[in-house]
DNA sequence: GCATCCAATAATGTATACGTTAATCGATGC
DNA sequence: GCATCGATTAACGTATACATTATTGGATGC
């Protein structure tokens, strides 16, 4: 056997510029370092990621599909922000995508090893809580456990979809953490849903999840309503 | 008041290049022109519709996204083949977000007006099976009342992703158009859930919808397996 | 003083040029 | 005769140049 390249770029072909714009200005957008509403101009992400304009417009068109941003003719970017109305349709959607998660995943009768990262996640969430609340900590936990979930459910599109309005979610997310009750329910909720998978108990995993998601929603709305909260 | 602009252009900018190779790549693929498997170069297509490779690059970063291509790193673009798995995923996800639209439409109590597009479109798989059946035009009615439904569900997140899956099934459904049954049951279910729908009847509307597309997934995965079909 | 027009400018949209990578094919050495 | 190496080539990935468009500010005419 011989190598059919270089060793240096054995099984690491270097990274393509487009990918890392990508993966920049999705971290940049998530961490709301490009807030909500802001505009941006391809040239100012060039500039400031040190690429030309090209990969950046490729970043753009990638980002705009997964409706963090949305590009203005003539006028680069914007950045999405999520009117109520949005909050109500991702919550909807992730109504009816997750707890069919569940049910996938609880179908296949997975046993403690395979679910070893929900595990770890409800621990860690249990222990966020326990003492001194630590809400960063746990918000990591709770969106680590729904990531992993998709991942493991055994149907990559329905993941994908998933994964896509948590992140248009993320940001709405961490703004009203510290504005919603510390998520002791929630906590119990996900363990919950653990146990029933590893019983495999399809209904109740399904049922919980969805009931779940339903509280959580309605605990946010709430939130944006009493705030009034317009656009985050 | 006077022009900003004119006349010429009022309303109607000059369409983007990326845009119409967009739509034209999109048409190919959906019609079979450019079949799954195949191999194609940006310097192909951009030679064929009369463009640079620019805004072909970025046509083919929409359609990736959209699950309808794969971009191969230095060896241009993948038209996507699905496997009897990826048909699977794609009723799964149809199963789950199909009857939460069908529930958010029913649950806003429609009149007959709002409905109209559905009633067409039900009316016009009938009419494709009455005397000699045209399964092309039935296909395309079935396919109208899909979408629409989508699109009235109120959520345009949720219709996005149902449109998604919907086009990536859509060759595997014209394929297979002539190898199942009749779809006289199809019709009369279509027509079940509209009823439902202008009942008001959420819970009816919802379940006829999920068995609907139950009973249209397992007939697809029959027939896949019967003619021993592994990628199309 | 106000509206309109024009010119300058700035940013996008597209084309093209350049550099890099990977594959192919022939030559060479064992 | 076979494997390996190297050169050639073809295609992509990125940068840049050019064309197009929209905006802005100032000048002009009424």
């Amino acid at each position: 056997m011989y190598l059919s390249q270089p060793l240096a770029t054995m099984g690491s072909r270097a990274p393509r510029s487009t990918d890392t714009v990508y993966a920049r200005l999705k971290q940049h957008i998530l961490d709301n370092r490009y807030p909500p509403g802001a505009q941006i101009l391809e040239s100012e992400v060039a500039a400031a990621l040190n690429a030309s304009r090209t990969p950046v417009r490729e970043a753009f068109v990638r980002l705009q599909q997964e409706g963090l941003l949305e590009i203005v003719p003539r006028h680069g970017v914007r950045i999405s922000a999520l009117s109520p109305d949005d909050m109500r349709e991702i919550y909807e959607v992730l109504m009816s995508l997750e707890p069919t998660a569940v049910e996938l995943l609880a179908a296949r009768r997975p046993d403690r090893t395979e679910l070893e990262s929900l595990i770890t996640s409800c621990d860690a969430m249990e222990a966020a809580l326990a003492g001194e609340p630590d809400l960063q900590a746990w918000a990591a936990a709770d969106e680590a456990f729904h990531l992993n979930l998709a991942r493991l459910c055994g149907n990559k599109r329905l993941a994908a979809m998933i994964m896509q309005v948590w992140d248009q979610a993320h940001r709405a997310r961490m703004f009203t953490l510290s504005l919603r009750p510390l998520p002791v329910r929630s906590t119990e909720e996900h363990r919950a849903v653990l146990d029933a998978i590893l019983a495999g108990d399809v209904e109740r995993a399904r049922s919980i999840y969805h009931a779940h998601r339903k509280r959580g929603g309605n605990e946010l709305t709430t939130i944006i309503e009493k705030h009034g909260i317009q656009r985050l």
